[in-house]
DNA sequence: AAAGAAGTGGCACTCGGTGCCGGCTTTTGG
DNA sequence: CCAAAAGCCGGCACCGAGTGCCACTTCTTT
């Protein structure tokens, strides 16, 4: 059995106890002990693939919001590019939502998903500066993510029950904003 | 000398001690050892009167926050609520922005932060209801208080160097606000 | 097949946070 | 004014997250 072969299984065992569990007794109550012995390796080793226990809990979420700021760094529209965040999202509705569940009933998990998205706030803002100079960026920045950030606890309450991405759209609106920037 | 007296200097005590070794070693890498040493209290003590170290800089603040919902949910108009967020925040001006450049400096305090004034978005949703319907409230709540957080974060930027209250007009405006509301 | 790199487990430690108990001081009321 | 009650404090022992270190095994490379 190759070595990176087996690094993926043990990385995918541990990520699936975790979310087992958490979805189980939820996020604080389950330990990182309980976590590795479900996985069947050490405290040790758990630790070795994720940096804290609450990066279990975001990886795909973390890479998603990477890319995403790639995408704008890179030049394309903002609009565009959240649009390809809420389609990303839907895609994997399912996954999500349930990832969400679980952020929602924890306060750290909650605080460390906005530290995340702050990120993607600031690619906005520096996406935005060209045409508005930095001030207006981050104020423009700041409101449509905050109208985004809305619209997406809206989502996750309604089960991803609703177009997402028209959705999305109503903030643009809101804002003015024209359909190329 | 009384109890009540006692507790208050104690608390004091703390207080200053905490934010003393903040500002000069950072948030982090000041344990709860050292500021209760400093502060002449046992560690047991220390969260005797602070719940969390994370308490020990948001006292003040999460008062403002309170008493600003406070307002809203009495039926106060949301754009005077947070102008009168702004001048409170101007008027302790030199403290606020001592405290939030410690903030600014850790991760935990940040997101610490941000769970805090998502309280306040939601009261200003609960405002918004009336006028506009849940969905619509919740989505003009995220879009203004992100505009307002993205403002604030350039005014302690700027060490409180312009107007707050003119500056966050300019978010009212950027949603086409009117004065009344 | 031997040398070397990589993965793993275990130990011991730091730090934030909590329950509990025992001792000291302030307050209260007879 | 003095004793009992109430409140405050320190200390101890514990938990869970996270880290550095070392020894052992296992896969890889030559």
């Amino acid at each position: 059995m190759s070595r990176a072969d087996n690094k993926r299984r043990t990385r995918r065992a541990i990520a699936e106890a975790a979310m087992t569990l958490f979805a189980r007794d939820g996020y604080e109550p389950t330990t990182v002990d309980a976590i590795a012995e479900s996985a069947g390796v050490s405290r040790r080793t758990f630790f070795r693939y994720f940096p804290s226990k609450e990066d279990v809990v975001f990886p795909e979420h973390a890479a998603r919001v990477a890319r995403i700021s790639a995408l704008l760094t890179d030049g394309g529209s903002v609009r565009g590019a959240l649009e390809e965040l809420g389609r990303d999202l839907t895609r994997d509705k399912v996954r999500v939502v349930a990832q969400q569940r679980i952020i929602d009933a924890s306060a750290d998990l909650t605080a460390a998903d906005r530290v995340r998205d702050l990120q993607l706030e600031g690619a906005v803002a520096r996406a935005l500066e060209e045409e508005f100079g930095v001030d207006e960026a981050v104020l423009r920045a700041g409101a449509l993510m905050g109208g985004i950030r809305a619209v997406l606890r809206v989502w996750f309450a309604a089960d991803g029950g609703f177009d997402l991405v028209e959705r999305g759209g109503a903030v643009f609106d809101l804002l003015g904003w024209p359909a190329k920037r």
